[in-house]
DNA sequence: GGCCAGGACACCA
DNA sequence: TGGTGTCATGGC
């Protein structure tokens, strides 16, 4: 908890998907995997030019053409692929509506997330987080940096051994978890914690001091 | 011109 | 289960 409050007295409030449609949360959530999120935020625009923002659009559009509207994101092609096999499972199983999904109790919803192809352990706690506000807790490559490199998690810890850590240590509040997580994504593109040999940076001190207390 | 970005999966041993 | 190759554009 301290090192929340550290991070958030010195980036403030980040304010992360607060205002999107869950639908774009969720294809902003595929669409960034490995990749910066400002050539998401163009494939984005471009899909909201073409109208295709919406389940039944963007099913109708075919692979070819999602594909090429979204090509600024990288891996275009796979990722057309798995926006569709999340359609498809969205489509199939909740009739394209994604408040029947998003009100499924949080282990179930996540279990058949996780069997979507293409959807991994933190695409589908980003949907789950940022799409349908449950209270879990991200871990991206950032988060998992900074934790082994500061000693709070062993290297080749887990994605479910380093969601435990903030887990048991912090209560079970969504927007907690949201803050926290983009704040962390923050720090690590501050050129301070997410390089690994960076030493003497500004925030250096500031966590060290927190992180081992 | 090289490096990296808010991963996931297939394949292999 | 753990390591490696693959997918690919765009900013710095």
């Amino acid at each position: 908890m301290k090192i929340y409050e550290v991070l958030c007295a010195h980036f403030g409030p980040q304010g992360w998907w607060p205002a999107d449609g869950s639908f774009e949360v969720i294809v902003g959530s595929i669409l960034t995997q490995n990749t910066s999120w400002r050539n998401v935020e163009k494939a984005i625009a471009n899909l909201r030019t073409a109208g295709a923002l919406s389940p039944k659009r963007m099913l109708e559009l075919g692979e070819d053409d999602l594909a090429e509207l979204i090509r600024s994101s990288g891996y275009y092609r796979v990722k057309a692929r798995r926006l569709l096999h999340f359609l498809s499972f969205l489509k199939d199983r909740y009739g394209f509506s994604l408040d029947a999904m998003l009100s499924q109790p949080l282990p179930k919803i996540r279990a058949e997330l996780l069997r979507v192809k293409g959807i991994g352990p933190e695409t589908a706690d980003s949907i789950l987080l940022y799409a349908g506000n449950y209270p879990i807790f991200v871990v991206d490559a950032y988060t998992k940096r900074i934790l082994e490199r500061h000693g709070l998690a062993r290297k080749g810890s887990s994605y479910e051994e380093l969601q435990d850590l903030f887990v048991r240590a912090l209560p079970r509040d969504a927007h907690l978890f949201n803050e926290y997580h983009a704040l962390l994504v923050r720090l690590g593109k501050s050129r301070c914690l997410g390089r690994p040999r960076c030493r003497g940076c500004v925030l250096e001190p500031t966590l060290s001091g927190v992180l081992k207390g």
